[in-house]
Parts: structure tokens; sequence; C-alpha cells
DNA sequence: ATGAAACCTTTTAAGGTCAAACTATTTTAT
DNA sequence: ATAAAATAGTTTGACCTTAAAAGGTTTCAT
């Protein structure tokens, strides 16, 4: 998709960048998450299960916090996840503001399967890359991302 | 986010490229885009009227296949353009299953606003990278988009 | 001890997203 | 010419997402 656009090198060049990452990323993901579905698990859904599996029972602030969404979204997220009673809320009574989410055995059960085949899924689509340009992907995106997160580098107070 | 998953050195490298590659980018948009708005646009709101703005009036199938997009998707979105007075509709009288899609002059006129600041926020977003990194960035995002659509890399049949 | 502030979750309203089923139109094959 | 197939857009149902307001619960100052 060129660009269309006529504008200073680094302009190009941003916008370009912009494109490439954001549509090789959803498409990445698409591919992922066909239909939105990975083992009939969304995208937050196997989030949710993947950050419990690996970290045990945590509430769901702890939950949204790790996977970046906001409270209600967490708190739809885990309705349906225990709809299909593969995670169970506990209120916790130390902090009774608190509900401790837990993997049920049916939720530990599928992430054994599912886990290792979303690895094997991961290892299969990243293998374009070769393993020092996948961790130089990773070391650009780490610096992208740590600057986006860092509260001072809002688009709008651009530097003067 | 340590991976807290022991693999081999192939899926422990997919999977930290992974979830640098998607937190990164996720970290990116909602900077971007804060509370899911730019100028009161959505993303989505403003690729359409990015994409009617640099290539012209388009039916609404192919501003989806440009943003790689559903028909219903599309559907709502041009809908919700319309009723803010951004975007007009129009059946295609040579073939009247299509309906083009037009900036109006108010679109017209936001667009010439909107878009150069985006372009000024990329490029400060970006600044973190240096022109060589973002050139790196691009092709390596490029050859992974790629891979992605190719029908051949589903990640359902792994290579024996 | 009591009121205010802070904190965790839920609810609501607005919008996005997909797949699948549906309508209307056009094309294609007979 | 007409039936079948393909195409363009819409609708529906299920889910995701956010911000903002509201409900309890806890903590902190007084």
């Amino acid at each position: 998709m060129p660009t269309h656009f006529s504008g200073s090198d680094r302009e190009v060049l941003a916008l370009n960048t912009y494109i490439k990452l954001t549509r090789a990323t959803e498409s990445f993901l698409t591919r992922l998450y066909p239909g939105g579905r990975y083992h009939g698990l969304t995208a937050s859904q196997f989030g949710t299960l993947e950050v419990l599996y690996h970290l045990g029972p945590l509430c769901q602030g702890e939950i949204g916090a790790k996977l970046l969404k906001s409270p209600g979204n967490m708190t739809l997220v885990i309705d349906n996840l225990e709809k299909r009673s593969l995670v169970r809320r506990q209120r916790d009574n130390d902090d009774r503001r608190q509900i401790t989410v837990h993997l049920t055995a049916e939720g530990q059960a599928l992430m054994a399967v599912v886990f290792p085949q979303h690895v094997a899924d991961l290892v299969a689509m990243f293998s374009v890359l070769t393993p020092e340009e996948q961790a130089v992907l990773g070391d650009l995106m780490k610096k992208l991302g740590q600057a986006c997160e860092s509260p001072a580098a809002a688009p709008q107070d651009a530097p003067g």
C-alpha cells in the first residue's frame, strides 16, 4: 500500500512504518485467531486464561493490569469464561472489594492442551524470520512500547 | 513481562517476540487514539476517511478491502460517519448493487486539519527509533505480514 | 469513631468486530 | 429467456472495548 502522501522523508518514513506495523500485526492476529477464535476462545478469553495458567489465581484488577484492559472489560470477559465453567470467582474475605479468579479443573485442562498449541503456532508463524531477526524485532518493539507507555510522550504535547 | 514458560530456545524466542510485538502495538495505538478517539473519530472512522481522502470516492467493499474489515463492519462505520455528515452514500447507477462513498465538504475539511496532525503525531512517536531502525522495523513487519496473508501458512497445518 | 478519600467491581451507553443468514442486483450458463 | 450462481450491502447475534457513573468496601485523617 503505497502512501499517496507527499511529505518530508521523516514523515513518509513514519507513515510507512506505521502502516506496515499495524497492518502486519493485524494480519498476524487474524491468522492466529481465525474468526476471532482460538479453540473456541476469543483472544481476550485466551489471554485471561493464560495469565491465570502461568501466574495462578489473581483478582480481576490484576488480570486487567497484565492485559492492559479496563475494569469493565474484565467483568465481561470473566463473565463469559465463568459461563463456560473455565474459571471461578471467589470474593476475597480479607478484602471484600476484590474478587479472586481461579482456573477450574476444566480451565486448567483446556490450557494444558491449548497453550502448547499456541506456542507451536507462534513458532511456525515467526519462522519466516531468523532468530536474529526475531530478536531485533523484539528489541525495536520493546523500545517503541516503552516510549508509548511513558506518560511524557503523548502525541499532542509534541516537543517544542 | 517475563515469560513464565520453559520451552526450547525457539519457543521462548517466539513467545517473547509475540508478547513484545502485540503489547507494544497496543500501547502505540492506545497512545495514538486515547480513549479510542482521535479528534472525535474512532480509529475505523479515521481509517475510512483517510482512504477516501487519498484515493477519492470508493464503494464500501473497496474501502473494506483496504482496511481489512468485513462488509457488515463497513456498513456500521459508514453509518456513523454519515450521521455526522462527514461522508455521503450514493447508489451506483451502473451497478445498483454498489454504493459509492464520497467525502462531504465537511469531511474533506476535517481531514485537511486532522491528517497533517496525524503525520506529526506519528513522526513524534517514532522518534525514539532512528530512521534506520524504523526502516528495519518496516522491513521485518512487511516480511511477517506477507507470510500471514499467504494462504499456505495457516498455524494449524504446521510443517511435519 | 466518624467522615472523606481511595479502591475494586459492576453497570451503562456508544461504538467496533466477525460470521452467517438475508436481500437485491448482476452475470453466467443453459 | 430463464434459472442458477456470483456479487454488494444489510441485518442479527455474540463478543470486545472504553469512559463514566454508581455500588460496596477499606483506609486514612481527624
